[in-house]
DNA sequence: TATAATTCTCTTTTT
DNA sequence: GAGAATTATA
């Protein structure tokens, strides 16, 4: 016993009190207020590592949920130098993963096989089109992704289609209602399920069956739940499904750093954890190890401005360190020019390039930076916005997998039938869905008897013939559980798609060929560690899981020399000695779309997250002008650099904001006159931004928000519209906003 | 039916 | 300024 007490006393040292009170708490409900770099990877292990050290649980009962790979990856990692291999009988996994895991077990009962399909977004909003197609609704009208939101949104809160149609309103949700219906119908048809589903399908297993209850809520003495603050109501029911009766939930957050509202995240779950568990356990974690006084004292003043947080004070005992560097640039590429020069100075003086970030607001905001990068000769990665697995060659590929393992999926069906060409056009393709439509045969077995589909030309039957046959030996081989990277290989080379590839002979299709090459080798390496970890049943229908829940940001590398780009949404969870935080100018940062559906305070949480990312050095850039569109626009400094205080940074005196700030410099840029030769959005011989442009009572159209009327001028160049469509009040940055007089 | 040309539309953040 | 989606043409 002596070496548990010796285990124990490793364990605890160098925590600071409230840590190791989060730590070594005992039973019942646990919220854990974790301010940015206070450690709470570290308090997650090491109670990880406590729990199973005290015997208070063991390893298998252990369930430890994250949102991204990259986190469960990590706390993996870090949870395996604690408590060496019992690691792997732990669930460490994200709320996705876990769910399917479940699913895979338990999706007969809910009329699936455990072979279904999962779809991603891109998926989703094409099933979507189909639906809206075949309901006869113009998919200009109202676009699949803003229905798609709304059915995702209304998952989210575990509304199913009945629910959403009892609760509708205007004509749009009444449509969504019959999309919604329609989709569902396909989805599990298809033997699919969205992003969404995956938990929303494992909660109704559990809330339906009893027994599948009882043995995860046996099984899962401890759960444990990181960022909670970005949870949903399906996940938080879920949640609660699995700790309700043991009441060992700990969960870790900062409502500061909620900044996925977009997607469904509820911060009231956060907040309120303890009206729901009136007996939790709360501890803070104020102390940061991780930036100076200087970078925290900003991060506090920024959240001040938003309401209803939790009261938090970050502070640290690392010093005052520098000022925060704020520049005004004269445009996109001027700002990339002082990053690139700025990091060369920094690398000169012995800074390594990993100990360097840039974030941006938005994915497209990377490309100056990127050619300024190249030029400037500094290795550099950017993270997320790749979409490897998005790209159309990956998508083939992968759905000629998903249709071996999963006959009913016509979506995937679809996709591959006639890539490469082989004489399936569209129309044969409608007929033979139309007829698996109609007689209730699977796609696969509709397309195996063509002769069968009235109306389909003898050329198109034999096409189809020729196909399948290719299909069934595909199948057959598959069937004998081949490794994935051979059984990929032969799939891209029997159907014929790497020939068509080849004959092509351009550039691109060299490229494609490229990619198709490294996702052979993903395949190869999930062999590979299938073959090391007897536990595992590796299996084709596990290998497609997994890609499908992967994500961009999963390949993120620290130990390379390079430079890191990415998005404020990506760098939540990071740190980098020195952050460059570019684009904050109103309109990009907060962002236009997000100003005007009221997600200001949810912006300012996004500077927060991306301000206490640095250690040591921050600076904030932005530009007076930038090309948005491939048309020139005209911004106004961000409103958060406004809330930082002077004496925190290096600016000498405060910026001129707001229109009349926009005006001088919209003035002065246009009889500058010749720079750049590139012309202002509006006419040259209209000096004034369009803001001025609009007046009361005007009639206005918006392609999203449709006919509407201006009702009010607030300075700052902010029209109010009133929409009739939705009766909606918004508020809109003139400049920036799409819209435009009747 | 396939290809080429052309016309739109979009861009917030992501498991 | 890039994609996708649609339309025209072979």
């Amino acid at each position: 016993m002596a070496d548990t007490a010796t285990e124990l006393e490793t364990l605890l040292s160098g925590l600071n009190d409230p840590q190791r009170e989060a730590v070594t708490y005992g039973e019942g409900p646990l919220l854990i207020l974790a301010g940015a770099g206070s450690g709470k990877t570290r308090v997650l292990t090491h109670r990880i590592a406590y729990l199973v050290a005290t015997d208070a649980a063991k390893p298998n009962e252990i369930l430890a949920i994250t949102f991204t790979n990259k986190a469960a990856g990590e706390m993996r990692d870090r949870a395996e130098l604690l408590v060496g291999r019992r690691v792997r009988a732990m669930w460490v996994m994200t709320f996705h993963a876990a769910c399917a895991r479940m699913l895979r077990a338990h999706a007969d009962k809910l009329g699936y096989t455990r072979r279904f399909t999962i779809y991603d977004q891109a998926d989703a909003r094409r099933l979507i089109k189909r639906c809206l197609d075949e309901l006869g609704i113009d998919p200009k009208r109202f676009t699949p992704a803003s229905i798609h939101n709304q059915i995702s949104d209304a998952k989210n809160k575990l509304r199913d289609a009945d629910a959403y149609a009892q609760m509708v309103g205007s004509f749009f949700e009444q449509t969504v209602a019959d999309v919604y219906r329609a989709y569902e119908r396909e989805l599990h048809r298809m033997n699919a399920m969205d992003f969404d589903d995956l938990l929303v399908r494992a909660v109704n297993v559990l809330e339906l069956f009893q027994e599948v209850r009882d043995q995860y809520a046996g099984t899962f003495r401890h759960v444990l739940v990181d960022e909670y603050q970005d949870t949903n109501h399906a996940q938080y029911r879920w949640l609660q499904l699995l700790a309700e009766e043991r009441r060992n939930l700990m969960v870790v957050g900062d409502d500061a750093q909620s900044i996925y509202g977009f997607r469904g995240a509820d911060i009231r779950n956060i907040l309120e954890f303890e009206d729901t568990f009136p007996d939790a356990h709360v501890v803070k974690l104020e102390q940061n190890y991780r930036s100076t006084q200087t970078i925290l004292d900003a991060a506090n003043a920024v959240i001040r401005n938003n309401r209803g947080q939790k009261p938090k004070s970050l502070w640290t005992e690392l010093g005052q360190g520098d000022p925060i560097k704020i520049r005004e640039l004269e445009d996109e590429h001027a700002e990339a020019r002082f990053v690139t020069g700025e990091v060369q100075r920094l690398l000169d003086e012995g800074v390594s390039r990993a100990e360097v970030a840039v974030f941006y607001r938005t994915n497209a905001q990377s490309r100056v930076l990127q050619d300024t990068l190249v030029r400037g000769d500094i290795p550099y990665q950017v993270i997320g916005g790749t979409k490897f697995y998005e790209r159309a060659e990956i998508k083939d590929a992968i759905a000629y997998l998903i249709t071996l393992v999963n006959p009913q999926d016509a979506g995937a069906f679809t996709r591959i039938v006639n890539a490469p060409r082989r004489g399936i056009g569209s129309t044969s393709m409608s007929r033979v869905l139309a007829f698996s439509n109609t007689t209730g045969t699977s796609i696969w077995d509709a397309a195996s008897e063509p002769e069968q589909v009235p109306g389909l030309g003898g050329p198109a039957v034999k096409a189809f013939k020729r196909f399948m046959a290719t299909m069934h030996v595909l199948r057959e081989r598959a069937t004998s559980n081949p490794p994935i990277a051979e059984l990929l290989k032969e799939v891209l080379q029997e159907t014929g798609y790497l020939e068509a590839l080849e004959a092509e002979r351009t550039i691109e299709a060299q490229g494609r060929l490229e990619n198709l090459e490294e996702l052979v080798n993903v395949a190869a390496e999930y062999d590979a560690a299938a073959e090391t970890d007897p536990a595992r049943e590796p299996s084709l229908a596990e290998f497609l899981e997994q890609i499908a829940l992967i994500s961009d940001a999963d390949d993120r590398s620290d130990d390379e020399g390079l430079v890191t780009l990415m998005t404020l949404h990506n760098a939540k969870g990071l740190e980098y000695p020195i952050v460059f935080m570019i684009g904050c100018e109103e309109g990009v940062f907060p962002h236009s779309r997000a100003l005007d559906e009221g997600g200001l305070e949810e912006e300012r949480r996004l500077c927060y997250v991306g301000i206490t990312r640095a250690q040591r050095d921050l600076y904030l850039t932005y530009a007076r002008t930038r090309n948005v569109f491939g048309a020139r626009s005209f911004g106004a400094p961000s409103r958060f650099i406004g809330e930082i205080p002077d004496g925190l940074t290096d600016r000498e005196q405060q910026q001129p904001r707001g229109l009349a700030g926009v005006r001088a410099r919209a003035t002065s840029w246009v009889s500058a006159g010749s720079s750049g030769g590139s012309v202002p959005a509006w006419d040259a011989d209209a000096p004034t931004p369009a803001a001025a442009a609009f007046r009361m009572g005007e009639d206005v159209t918006h392609p999203k928000f449709g006919e509407g009327v201006v009702t009010g001028l607030e300075p700052g160049g902010i029209v109010v519209i009133h929409f009739s469509r939705d009766g909606s009040e918004r508020k809109m940055v003139a400049d920036l906003a799409p819209i435009s007089k009747r």
